[in-house]
DNA sequence: GTCTATAAGTTGATAGAC
DNA sequence: GTCTATCAACTTATAGAC
C-alpha cells in the first residue's frame, strides 16, 4: 500500500479496461469518426485527457478495442475436424456464434462498422489469420461432402453466410426490432433466432430432413 | 434557350442527380459523420456552396440519398402472393436482392451504416411501410407452410436472413474478397454467391430436394 | 446560379499545475 | 497519476461579389 511501485500497473490495467468498454459502446454506436474523445471520457467517469494519458491517440484506443474484439472471434471453439460429425459441428458452431452476437452486440457492431468502412485497421488480420482458418476448415468441409456426409454446399461462402446470419441480430438490430415491433432485441427474440438460423442452416445442409412438408409415398 | 425560365429546374435536377451520386459514393464510404462536404463537392466536381444552394445542409443531403435508396428497396417486385409457386417467389427474390446488391453496393452499404447507427433517419420507415410489408408478406407464407408447401419456416425471421444472406456481399465485401484473396468482387463471384444463396434457402426451406446426400433406403 | 472568403463551432491533442 | 485550461486544425454553413 505504502510501496510506490507495486505490481506492474495494476492501476493502469483496470483503468484501461474501463476505457476500452466505454469505447466499445461509444465506437458501436457512432462509428470511428462519429465517436468523440469527450464522450468516451464522459461514460468512463474520467476527463479525456486520462485517455490519452493511457492510450496516447483517438486511433490507438479504437485499434485496443479492435484486439479485444479479435480474441473474441478466434477464441470460438470450432469443431471442424475430419471425424467430426457435421451436423453437430455447425450447430455448435451456430450456437457460439449466436450466443456471442446476444452477449456482445457492441462487439459486433464495431466489427461490422470497421468493415464496411474498408477495414482500414483489421485488413491484415482479414487476409492473414482470417483467411487461413477459413481455407482450413473449408477443407475439411470438402471432405465430408465428398463422403456423402453432407450436400454440396461452397464452403467459402457457408461462412459468409453463417457470419451474416447471426451478426444481422446485433447489427441490424434496429431494423430486426422495427419489423417484430419491439425497440430491443431479448432473451426470447435470441432463443426463436437461433432455431430459425440452425434450421435453415442444418436444412439447407442436407442434414436434416425436410420435415413439416408432406411426406412423397417412396414410388413414384 | 433565351426564355428566363424553362420548365421548371432542369439544370437543377441534373446538378441535384449529380450531388446525390457523389454523396451516395462517399457517404458509403465514410458514413454520415465522416463524410465531408468538401469531399462530396470535389466528387460532383463543384463547389460545395452549391451543395448547400441545392439542399441546404448535409443532414438533408443525407436524406435525400437515404430517400432515393428507400425507392430502390421498395421498388423490387416481390411476387409472394397466395396462388405464387413458393419456390419461384423465394427464387425471384433473392435474384432481385442480389442483383441489387451488386450493382447498387453504395446504396445497400450507406442503408447498412444508418442502421448500424439506430437508424436516426428512417426510423419512421422502419416501423411503418417495411413492417408492414413484411407483415403482409408474412401472412402469405403462413398460408404456404400451412398448406404443406414448403417447410415450417419462421417468416419474419426468413425476410432477416435473406437481406442478411445477399447484403453481406455489399456490406462486408472486403471481409469476403479477403477471404477469398481479391480486392473487390467481381461478376463471377456474385453469380456463385447468388447460386449458393439460392441452394441454402430453397433447401433450408425444403424447396429442393437434398441432393447429393445418398439417398436412404425406402424402408428402415 | 456560381464562386471566393470567412465566420462560428467542434474536436483531438497537449501544457503545466497539483 | 490526475485534472483544468487552452491550442491548432478541421468542418459546416453563410455572406456577398460576380
Amino acid at each position: 500500500m505504502s510501496g510506490s511501485r507495486g505490481r506492474v500497473g495494476r492501476i493502469r490495467q483496470q483503468h484501461e479496461g474501463t476505457i476500452l468498454k466505454a469505447a466499445e459502446h461509444v465506437f458501436a454506436r457512432s462509428g470511428f469518426q462519429g465517436a468523440t474523445m469527450a464522450e468516451i471520457a464522459l461514460r468512463a467517469g474520467m476527463p479525456k485527457s486520462n485517455l490519452h494519458y493511457y492510450f496516447g491517440t483517438k486511433v490507438e484506443v479504437y485499434r485496443a478495442v479492435l484486439a479485444h474484439i479479435l480474441e473474441l472471434w478466434l477464441a470460438e471453439t470450432d469443431r471442424f475436424t475430419p471425424d467430426a460429425d457435421p451436423r453437430e459441428a455447425l450447430s455448435h458452431y451456430i450456437e457460439a456464434k449466436m450466443r456471442l452476437t446476444a452477449e456482445r452486440p457492441d462487439a459486433s457492431r464495431v466489427f461490422a462498422n470497421e468493415l464496411l468502412h474498408g477495414a482500414p485497421e483489421i485488413g491484415d488480420y482479414l487476409r492473414g489469420a482470417l483467411r487461413a482458418l477459413v481455407a482450413d476448415k473449408s477443407v475439411v468441409i470438402r471432405g465430408w461432402i465428398a463422403a456423402g456426409r453432407m450436400a454440396a454446399v461452397d464452403p467459402e461462402h457457408l461462412f459468409f453466410s453463417l457470419w451474416a446470419l447471426t451478426q444481422t441480430y446485433a447489427d441490424f438490430e434496429t431494423q430486426v426490432g422495427a419489423v417484430l415491433g419491439r425497440s430491443n432485441l431479448g432473451p426470447a427474440d435470441y432463443r426463436r433466432a437461433t432455431d430459425h438460423v440452425l434450421n435453415l442452416v442444418l436444412r439447407g445442409c442436407g442434414l436434416m430432413p425436410p420435415a413439416a412438408i408432406e411426406e412423397p409415398p417412396c414410388s413414384t
